[in-house]
DNA sequence: TTATGTTCCTGCATGC
DNA sequence: TGCATGCAGGAACATA
């Protein structure tokens, strides 16, 4: 699933295709992957058409195309959305929009389960994503701030982690894992957590995401590639996620599975303990 | 205002 | 073999 390590694979794997490049013709395959466009496929189609692309940003999973008219064309990969760079080949089995270059490469937007989409926003940085907070990786992300925010929460940690308007970037799969190299539960009320360990905590969510984008990502099927179609390499580090009944990695105990939000929570129940 | 629940969506695994 | 069901989950939106 794209988190913020594998945004960022796409960004930086996009960046040497798509900066400087104008979109000669843009092919709408599924106008479900433009919801949230508000004048429809057509509108998308005709504003993006013969613009220039001078820079590709990120906040936390969502990604934006700068235009030459400082416009922008915001990008979230959802659950299994994918932007790959094809010079040919036949395009992918769930492509939904092609965009054609002046350099003779397509850009393709391929989503499984279409939780992910494009639309077009008037303004850089795009103002449909201003609800969207700063992520660990951000040079301006202020620790201490977003500390005494969480602590003033009346919920779970781990809600915390996934909450984008707190913390941008985190989901179910990293959240797991800082929580794992924080020893702390996924329930645990936020606000009965010290200013150090959640600092601490912090510390390990951008450890294990720096420490992902190293590696290209995580991967554990087709679902997540970068912009060539190649998988990354973290899931082998994961000591929690999906491991469920394979031993801590720390104390050797089963890790566990348990449902939190309509997902699953992977945790030691030894040296993750609730109270 | 804040916390929680629902919905969107497809492909794979599983059970009958 | 074929069908039904459950599951995966990010985030906007609805509801309490």
């Amino acid at each position: 699933m794209p988190e913020l390590p594998e945004v960022e694979v796409v960004r930086r794997g996009l960046a040497t295709h798509l900066v400087g490049r104008t979109f000669v013709r843009i092919s709408v395959l599924d106008a479900r992957s433009l919801r949230r466009q508000v004048g429809g496929s057509d509108d998308f189609v005709s504003r993006l058409t013969g613009r220039r692309v001078v820079d590709i940003k990120r906040r936390g999973k969502y990604m934006w195309w700068v235009l030459d008219d400082d416009s922008t064309v915001v990008v979230h990969l959802g659950m299994s959305g994918q932007v790959l760079v094809n010079d040919g080949a036949p395009h992918h089995r769930h492509a939904r929009i092609i965009g054609e270059l002046d350099s003779g490469t397509s850009v393709v937007f391929a989503d499984q389960r279409l939780f992910g989409g494009l639309f077009l926003d008037d303004s850089n940085p795009p103002s449909a994503i201003s609800h969207i907070a700063l992520d660990p990786l951000d040079p301006l992300f202020d620790d201490s701030a977003l500390v005494e925010r969480m602590r003033n929460k009346d919920v779970s940690v781990k809600r915390c982690l996934l909450d984008q308007a707190l913390i941008s970037g985190i989901g179910n799969i990293y959240a797991d894992e800082a929580l794992w190299r924080a020893r702390l539960h996924f329930e645990k009320p936020a606000a009965r957590i010290s200013r150090a360990k959640m600092i601490e905590l912090m510390g390990h969510a951008r450890d294990v995401m720096t420490e992902a984008l190293d590696q290209g990502g995580t991967s554990f099927d087709a679902l997540y590639v970068n912009v060539e179609g190649e998988s990354g390499y973290f899931a082998r580090e994961l000591n929690a996620y999906g491991r469920e009944g394979q031993p801590c990695g720390r104390c050797g105990t089963a890790i566990r599975r348990a449902s939190f939000m309509n997902r699953s929570s992977f945790f030691c129940p030894r040296c993750q303990r609730k109270s």
